[in-house]
RNA sequence: GGCACCAUGGCGGAGUGGUGACGCAGCGGAUUGCAAAUCCGUGUACCCGAGUUCGAUUCUCGGUGGUGCCU
């Protein structure tokens, strides 16, 4: 019997709602796999599950960090291999939902257990030498990584280089050594992709409704903490281009449309990123395939 | 009715007698601790007809459409 059920796909395409009837059906609790819906300052925006969507089925992993905090993919894999253990062992099914794939890749496949790697020196010798300077750098301290980069990424040249220095050890070497945290055999996925043109419509209604609800408000409430515009939360979708509206420097309907296009742009890239790494995973379309994802589960329980 | 100007890819917008500016949207891809992030890639477009020319999106004439001004 598989253990763990993971539920992937992009923004808006009803994963939560999903999970829930699993999870009311087969005796379920959903746990979150994306990685703005754990900050606390962004319920409405991030489109997190509220009291009532839960249904009364226990949610975890959901608001539950402040958006002062830099959440990580290793944080998010640790918290929730300790939830889904739990689950298991009070025997009932834990569902992973969400739409972040590294999250979903370091699942199953492992996350290299890289003692903490601090990026200041290496942010300092890109503002002083250039992207180019910190490939050259990457290049020699650890060329197997750099290969894997395309063009001038500074977010993963700056974690090769400052892994390299920090640790004296290559990136490449520490994740050569990877393990799954559920191995195969133990889960069973799915990935949630309806048409496209519909998602696309979902996404810019709900955005819509985002802003009914009161996005407006919880972005202006964040914007007052005075946070640092590095931090996630701050460049989370929505939150950027409303802010950019506070601060005066657009109208509140091109913030918002900027939102939606960016919302759309943001779906685009994670059915990318699950066309190749959950390329294996059945897709569901379409009702009837929800009705055919959820009677597997009545099946399994029945025996 | 007359005169002037304009007509470029889904949209905006340069430009040239002979290698398709560019921006946006869209599309494809990467992805091992910021991942709703970050990065890479991607377009046989020049209103229609005739003419000039070795060659016309670019020049000439006509047509059609649009914009402005005038009577």
């Amino acid at each position: 019997m598989k253990a763990v059920v993971l539920l992937a796909g992009p923004t808006a395409s009803g994963k939560s709602d999903l999970a829930v009837q699993l999870a009311k059906q087969a005796g379920g609790e959903v746990i979150n796999a994306d990685a703005l819906q754990v900050y606390r300052d962004l319920r409405v925006i991030s489109a997190r599950p509220t009291q009532d969507d839960m249904d009364g089925i226990a949610h975890h992993l959901f608001g539950h960090i402040d958006g002062g905090h830099r959440y990580s993919a290793g944080q998010w894999l640790k918290e929730s291999s300790a939830v889904i253990l739990d689950i298991l062992a009070r025997g009932k099914l834990p569902i992973v939902v969400g739409g972040t794939g590294l999250y979903f890749k370091a699942l199953i496949e492992g996350l290299a257990e890289v003692p903490p790697a601090d990026t200041g020196p290496a942010n300092l010798y890109l503002n002083r030498h250039g992207i180019a300077a910190l490939r050259e750098l990457a290049v020699t301290l650890d060329p197997i990584a750099t290969a894997r980069v395309l063009g001038d990424d500074p977010q993963r040249l700056l974690r090769i280089v400052s892994v390299a220095q920090e640790t004296a050890k290559p990136l490449s070497v520490w994740q050569s050594a990877t393990n799954p945290i559920i191995p195969r055999g133990y889960w069973t996925a799915s990935v949630l992709l309806p048409p496209r043109q519909l998602l696309y419509e979902r996404i810019n209604q709900r955005f819509d409704v985002m802003v009914e609800q009161g996005g407006i408000l919880e972005v202006e409430a964040l914007a007052a903490r005075g946070l640092a515009s590095d931090l996630p939360v701050m460049r989370a979708i929505g939150a950027k281009t409303i802010i950019a509206h506070l601060k005066g420097e657009c109208a509140l309907d091109v913030g918002i449309e900027l939102a939606k296009r960016d919302t759309r742009r943001f779906a685009k890239r994670q059915m990318t990123w699950f066309r190749g790494q959950a390329a294996d995973w059945p897709v569901i379309a379409n009702k009837a395939d929800k009705a055919r994802f959820l009677g597997q589960f009545q099946e399994s329980q029945q025996r």
